[in-house]
DNA sequence: TAGGATACCTACTCATGAGTATGATCGAGG
DNA sequence: CCTCGATCATACTCATGAGTAGGTATCCTA
């Protein structure tokens, strides 16, 4: 009746940039892995356009050029398939907490490192999976799993902040809180970003961070007197 | 095969608490209006906890002891039902702002007010349907619609920080990217509320308020100095 | 070069759920 | 009492899409 599934009309159709394995002589021994690959991905870009119950695993084999048994023969089924595209985002923000783990900079830093791997993360075409894949959507089992992993990503940053606490590179805060509050800002991105690809992710995780450090309230406070002053927060000179 | 629709077994069935209009003596001429708005809230409710697409309206119709038709009495389609749920919403967030408009306060803290409003309106109810209600499950020109009311909020709040650069009760900063980390840490709300009611949607509110007008950054920089800390960026003293 | 394994396709089944046709019931006005 | 309109239920239609059965073409190996 009403036309739903949003975006150009004959969408679903034409093949997604990124080149498919599958097209190009038809190389039959072509790495399975790889193409296993590509189905996540493809997935991942089905699902953050038209989102998880608007995409068919027909839509998904469309941008393959390929049809549905095929992707079935690479994916035992539609939940797995988002929950790949859940953890092959989620990886490479724990890959990011692995990176800075080690590193021997105030928690503030590498705090900060984290945040900005995070947006990227965000940004790119798994961001979507990440903040919508719904437990309602999987079983109990891998809804259980999806949000282990959210915890986990959600204690390291719990730690990095009462670490740069006690360091004195974070202002005293609820971490909890202040996890929510950051967390949130980040995984907003998956949601606009798509419209507005004017900055990269990284560019963005950059701009958080800094909104995120100094807060809203001006630094220089005690001097806000005059009519239309303008010289706030300047940096030393 | 396997169980979707998370929540404890036998879900979907049991009435809501909130009394239902019908509920009580079959009263036949009781306001259509409230009703109506039974209707919607009962929608909100199960979308919130199962997802627009794990509802069906014979979940919704069977929260309110009725059968599907005389939901269908009451609205149009699905769509439209998700529409009504996010307007009611988003009808609490633009009361924020009238109410905040002829204040006689620094933007600063006009902003701050709508922020603890946009907070409790996430955590309400209707979060779920603001945040998740997305474009693709409607039709283009609903989709439209939400959008526009979106974009009206976005630049409210970025009309509010402008101005708290101009009168020197924010720090300078790029209104349009905080505005994204603001709406995006409130929007996130939704998301989690569900679990954790520890708080009500105006605490967290409030605690957010805080961490954003402080930043992360500790304001007493200048004493950080005593175990090999570095200093950075140390704001003048 | 037969035989198996791999990779893929055509053509289905089947459950679900949106939306509806039709009729029953009840209150109110004449 | 009788009718009309508002309200609600029973019992459907029908499109969609997940998942599968079974067959086919290609490659590898012996």
């Amino acid at each position: 009746m009403n036309s739903r599934r949003a975006g150009p009309p004959g969408a679903g159709k034409q093949p997604v940039a990124t080149a498919s394995p599958w097209r190009a002589s038809r190389e039959r021994q072509h790495d399975r892995a790889v193409k296993r690959e590509a189905v996540i991905r493809a997935a991942a870009q089905a699902f953050n356009e038209k989102g998880y119950h608007n995409t068919s695993l027909d839509d998904i084999a469309a941008r393959l050029e390929v049809t549905k048994p095929t992707v079935y023969y690479y994916v035992s089924n539609k939940e797995r398939l988002l929950f790949q595209c859940f953890v092959a985002g989620v990886e490479r923000i724990r890959a990011a907490f692995r990176e800075v783990r080690d590193l021997r900079a105030p928690a503030g830093e590498r705090l900060n490192a984290v945040l900005r791997h995070y947006g990227e993360a965000m940004a790119s075409e798994f961001g979507w999976c990440m903040v919508r894949a719904e437990d309602q959507d999987l079983s109990p089992a891998m809804s259980r799993h999806i949000k282990a992993l959210k915890s986990e990503i959600d204690q390291g940053i719990r730690r990095l902040i009462r670490e740069g606490v006690q360091d004195g590179s974070i202002a005293r805060c609820d971490p909890k809180m202040t996890a929510f509050a950051l967390a949130g800002a980040l995984n907003w991105i998956a949601h606009w970003y798509r419209e507005n690809q004017s900055m990269t992710g990284a560019e963005i995780a950059a701009a958080f961070v800094t909104i995120f450090e100094g807060g809203l309230r001006p630094r220089s406070a005690a001097l806000k007197v005059a009519a239309g002053v303008r010289t706030r927060r300047r940096v030393r000179a």
